[in-house]
Formats: C-alpha cells, structure tokens, sequence
DNA sequence: GAAGCGTGGGT
DNA sequence: TACCCAAGCTT
C-alpha cells in the first residue's frame, strides 16, 4: 500500500489543475463555497461564477448580510439552487454559532445547512488540514475499481467502502493531499464511462484492472427524466425571477411553462422551498428574508 | 432507502 | 439523437 500512495501522491505532484480554492491564498470560506457548488456540478461551470462569490462576499458575514435571494441570483446556472440558499443560512448559521469563522471540526461543519459527510470531510481535510476519510463520487470509484475489482461502486456508501478509505488514510501530514490526489485521479484518469488505464499510476496494481476489467454486474443505474419535469418547470419559472429584479408579475411567469396545473405546483413548491416569495397582488421575487 | 432536486457538455 | 453524468444533501 506504501507504494500505491507514492505513486497517486506523486502523479498527482506532476497532474493536478491548477484551482482556485487550491491556492495558497485560498480561505476555509473560499473551501467552503466550492465544495457546495461542486456538488453534483463540473469545474470549469463553477470557476467563474466562485470568483464572483469570493468578490462579492469575502466571508461568511458578507453573504449572510444579504437577501437570500441575492444568493440564488448570484448563483446563476449552476443548478440545484436549493444549494445556494443553504449556503447562505450557513453562512448565517457560521456568524451565529462560530463568530464569523468557519468552524474547523467535522462535527462542527456536519451540522451546517446544505453539508453532509462528503462536504464536512472534504472542508475539514482541505481547509484546516484534518485527517479524515473523504468519500465522494471519485474516490469511491478508485477504491471500487483498484482496491474491490469492481467497475462502479455501489449506489450509495457502504460500511466496507469507508472501511477501505479508512484503512488507506495516511498520516495526519499526508492525509488532505491524499484525499485530493485520489479525487483528482478519478476526475482525471479513473472516470466513470472511458477510463485512462494507460496513463494510471497505480494500472499495474489495480484490482479490477488485473481482473480483465469485467463489466458491472450490479442493477443498471437509472437515468434521471428531464424534458417534461416538475424539475424543469422549476427551472424556467426561478430563471424568470433571476432575471428581474422586480417582482415578477404571475402572467408573465405564466409564459414559462405551458400546463398550468404543473406550473402551479412547481410555483407552489418553490415558495414552500423559500426559492421564491409571493407578494400581494400576484407578484413574484427571489426572497428577502429567510422563509420557514 | 428511495425519490426529488438543475444544468449543460460529452459521447 | 438520446442518453450519461459531474467534488451530494434532504426528506
């Protein structure tokens, strides 16, 4: 195992993009906002519109003095907005609790809106140095492929996959930068539908490599819909009031989405998920004030 | 544990 | 063209 790390470490030394939340002058809060955008979302998406939140909100108490809304405009196209108005009730939550300062534990971090086990471990590990097994989509497709023999890992995490990533942490100097080699591997070499095995650091030692790289024998993953969704509809009708500042007036979101029964429950949906505010008069915004 | 939640580029 | 899928979280 001594020699699988060498191997990642030092490809990673000679491979690893250049980000912005990896430089030197990065800030935990900086960490912090990548890893919620990077959810479910790709890199070169989030690079310029992280800039602009940076900017324009420096620290946790910058975003938190603004409307939500502001956050989910700011957000942009990124998707799944529901993670930016959670960045900013963590941002709030973070004035409140921890004085303005992102809190630097697991469990502190875990307890914060919109940060589950993957988003805790990855701050806790890249922003303040902790060792901590960081299980996202790439690890644990590495860890599936080099270490279990298989082509994709289960649907969700199991026991013996934080087993594995547990036993294979490293020291507490080298854990963070473990962590990020081995995303980085996945990101780059070990991706999910054509891997690079000839240009893997570790092809020779892998598992399912060695094992003639048999096809998964698991249920087939199911794709999700999209034309025709309540997701959709969501999509046009919150794109709509990104792009006012005014309240919007309901005829012309009416323009958004052509059935109206689905339109008016994706509408409803929104204002229950405190995307959207109704106003008197059946006007529209992106909220003012925190919903609940 | 499964379902719901956006978006757009790659193949 | 239709999928697939990209640093998940919440209910």
């Amino acid at each position: 195992m001594i020699r699988v790390h060498a191997a990642v470490l030092s490809w990673y030394a000679a491979n690893a993009r250049e980000l912005p939340w990896r430089a030197p002058d990065r800030t935990p809060w900086g960490v912090l906002v990548s890893e919620i955008m990077l959810q479910q979302t790709p890199v070169v998406r989030v690079q310029p519109v992280w800039h602009e939140w940076l900017r324009r909100w420096p620290r946790p108490a910058d975003l938190a003095a603004e409307a939500p809304g502001e956050a989910i405009r700011a957000w942009g196209r990124l998707g799944y907005p529901r993670r930016a108005l959670r960045l900013h009730a963590a941002a709030t939550a973070i004035v409140e609790r921890h004085d303005g300062a992102v809190p630097a534990t697991y469990d502190e971090l875990i307890e914060l809106p919109g940060i589950g086990d993957y988003t805790a471990a990855a701050v806790a590990s890249f922003a303040f140095g902790a060792r901590h097994p960081v299980l996202d989509t790439n690890v644990r497709r590495v860890l599936a492929r080099a270490v279990a023999g298989t082509q994709y890992p289960p649907t969700a995490p199991t026991a013996a996959e934080r087993r594995r990533a547990e036993e294979l942490l490293p020291d507490e100097q080298t854990a963070p930068t473990w962590a990020v080699a081995v995303m980085e591997l996945g990101a780059l070499i070990c991706t999910a539908k054509t891997p690079r095995c000839g240009t893997c650091p570790i092809a020779t030692v892998c598992a399912w490599r060695l094992a003639g790289s048999p096809p998964d024998d698991g249920p087939p993953r199911r794709g999700q819909p999209w034309h025709g969704t309540d997701r959709q509809a969501r999509g046009r009708l919150l794109a709509v009031l990104r792009e006012s500042t005014d309240p919007v007036p309901k005829h012309q979101l009416d323009t958004a989405w052509p059935e109206s029964i689905q339109r008016e429950r994706a509408l409803d949906a929104l204002v229950a998920d405190g995307l959207v505010e109704p106003l008197d008069g059946d006007l529209f915004r992106l909220p003012t004030t925190t919903a609940n």
